[in-house]
DNA sequence: CGATGCGCTTCACGAGGGCGAAACGATCTC
DNA sequence: GAGATCGTTTCGCCCTCGTGAAGCGCATCG
């Protein structure tokens, strides 16, 4: 709040607004909905996965597989960004891994689980794997 | 421009702002700037590149293979500068350094996958390449 | 003023390798 | 026993990367 002949303030994050006093109700609302929406244009919910195996993300859910469940744990802990064929190798099956082609596969297969839930797991060659979200709200930048 | 007893407007977008006249000068300035900030905040981020070659700006990223990560990582080392080519190709070859095309090739591969960044490789002729942002985020001050 | 050389851009091609996808069978769970 | 889960094999697409060569603009030189 702002004193009625005090210079204004300076926002120097993004999430400050400023209101100068007297004002009416109905302003400061319609400014703290601004900031609001500010926020939630920046914040996501990450998604979430148990020891049963169930992942969910906003309010929809699925269960996962033992393996698989491993793999979106690895995932999980590196969200967003690259986890190595080695690691996820490694994270699926602690006790020695199978062939070369299993963590292919599993990937596909958990590549169509998690479809639904708008997460998509995206390749980074010769690199690893990436989870992340494959359908973000709005907020295109000013082209 | 809110008139005096009309409600307050919702902001929709994050990059929309108003203010309820009459209004002094600097508040006005303050608000146009708090806008150009928050602007800012969103295109003017500085890219960065990690370990698997993932270039990230903003909330976009793609994944660069290996010669062209570290070609990336030499241009982000002196962002805005302009880098020679001896030095780039000291970067993305450190065991030598193949046909002198290769260079040439593979930053024209690089300025296409850039792009959609919105990052832009600019050759200084007889010097080298600089690497910078394609769109320009604001125009001139108010005054 | 025009010709030539240089630097840079762009395309096309091929070798090598990573990865996707389907199909099949074996094992496990309810 | 039915359905789900898991591992393997096979096939082939497409990405990466280097090379050769043609196209184009600019500056210097004749």
């Amino acid at each position: 709040m702002v004193e009625g002949d005090s210079l204004p303030p300076m926002c120097v994050d993004e999430l400050e607004d400023w209101i100068r006093v007297p004002a009416s109700e109905a302003d400061v609302q319609a400014r703290v909905e601004g900031l609001r929406r500010r926020l939630s244009a920046q914040v996501q919910p990450a998604p979430d996965i148990d020891e049963d195996g169930v992942l969910r993300v906003g309010d929809r859910w699925v269960s996962l597989p033992p393996v698989e469940a491993r793999l979106t744990a690895a995932l999980l802990d590196r969200y967003g960004a690259v986890v190595s064929r080695d690691a996820l190798a490694r994270a699926g099956w602690p006790n020695g891994s199978p062939g070369r082609n299993a963590l292919d596969v599993h990937v596909l297969r958990l590549r169509r689980r998690v479809a639904p839930l708008t997460l998509a797991i995206r390749t980074v060659r010769s690199r690893g794997y990436l989870l992340e979200r494959s359908v973000q709200p709005a907020s295109q930048p000013i082209g």
